[in-house]
DNA sequence: AACCTCGGCAACCGCTTCGCA
DNA sequence: GTGCGAAGCGGTTGCCGAGGT
């Protein structure tokens, strides 16, 4: 019983490429292409697997990789897009496209969740930690913030029962599992009390204009300017939820993705692609400090 | 100097998804 | 529609180096 290995393991190497390895592979795909994985290792003269061998190259090999320190603007990406996705470290990847799932997964796993648990954000639900966060003021905004919440969760039940009963057919977007209307994307989000609350908790930490993020309910912010911080810490609690409201994420490609909730549904769309130009803007945040002290100076603190 | 601990990351494992016959 | 092999993906492991004792 048992699953069959994916290849023929006896006498196969395992751990650690060599750079003889290396180069084997790599002129080997530079030559023909990668091709069949399974049958690459016999032919590159390797003693591999193909899995192995398809991992050194996505992981390692490949030229079109982006190594060494992640700016701020990757971990905020790749933050939104985890609030976003959940683990989904492919599709994470695909809007990082110099970067690979592998790495990402790691520098998340060792860097990026412990920095919102310090901060008191729950980096599974992006939401804060309650218990974490003892003082009175904080369960203050806490309340209140829950309240909201709750409040907003109700509504968008009953918004998006009068939805379905008057729901166009067009559906131009992007997602093609998509079955929802775009019409709850092109109104105004509907849970404002619940940004305030959400803003009053976080003004203690950070000062971001969430009011600007929504005067346009698709509003598209770029970071060219590296002026405001979008959608930052301070909306990461709302983003994967009933109430998020829609807003942009900037991807490394240059692309402004769209983005917003169904009012049914837990779904988030890609409303489009504005094919715009972003500058990366690369810093030092290598110590936790410095990247607390990087985002309080790009939001004038 | 030797040992220990811990963090970071490359690589592996096994499950899921995809594509094709 | 079904089965099978290949590829993709995410969770986990284990090695290695840096820092601490």
């Amino acid at each position: 019983m048992g699953r069959s290995p994916c290849c023929e393991k006896v006498g196969l190497k395992k751990g650690p490429w060599t750079p003889e390895e290396d180069e084997k592979l790599l002129a080997y795909i530079e030559q023909h292409g990668h091709g069949s994985w399974r049958a690459l290792p016999l032919k590159a003269g390797l003693e591999r697997c193909g899995k192995s061998c398809r991992l050194r190259w996505i992981n390692y090999l490949r030229p079109d990789i982006k190594r060494g320190k992640f700016s701020l603007q990757e971990e905020h990406t790749i933050i939104q897009l985890h609030a976003l996705l959940g683990n989904r470290w492919s599709a994470i990847a695909t809007h990082l496209p110099k970067r690979t799932d592998n790495e990402i997964k790691n520098y998340w796993n060792t860097h990026l969740k412990k920095r919102l648990t310090k901060m008191g954000i729950d980096p599974v639900t992006h939401k804060p930690i309650t218990d974490a966060l003892g003082s009175a003021a904080n369960l203050s905004h806490m309340a209140q913030w829950e309240s909201a919440r709750l409040e907003a969760e109700a509504r968008l039940v009953r918004d998006s029962k009068l939805a379905a009963r008057n729901v166009p057919s067009q559906d131009h977007l992007a997602s093609p599992s998509s079955s929802s209307s775009s019409s709850s994307l092109t109104t105004r989000p509907q849970c404002l009390d619940v940004n305030k609350a959400w803003q009053g908790f976080v003004s203690g930490l950070f000062t971001f204009d969430i009011d600007s993020l929504q005067q346009s309910p698709t509003s598209t912010l770029n970071f060219m300017e590296n002026t405001t911080l979008p959608m930052s810490l301070s909306s990461v609690g709302m983003l994967n939820d009933n109430f998020a409201w829609n807003s942009s994420i900037p991807s490394e490609t240059g692309d402004i993705l769209k983005v917003g909730n169904h009012s049914s549904g837990n779904e988030w769309k890609c409303l489009e692609k504005p094919n715009q130009m972003m500058e990366l803007h690369e810093m030092d945040c290598s110590s936790e400090s410095a990247w607390f002290q990087e985002l309080f100076r790009l939001n004038g603190l």
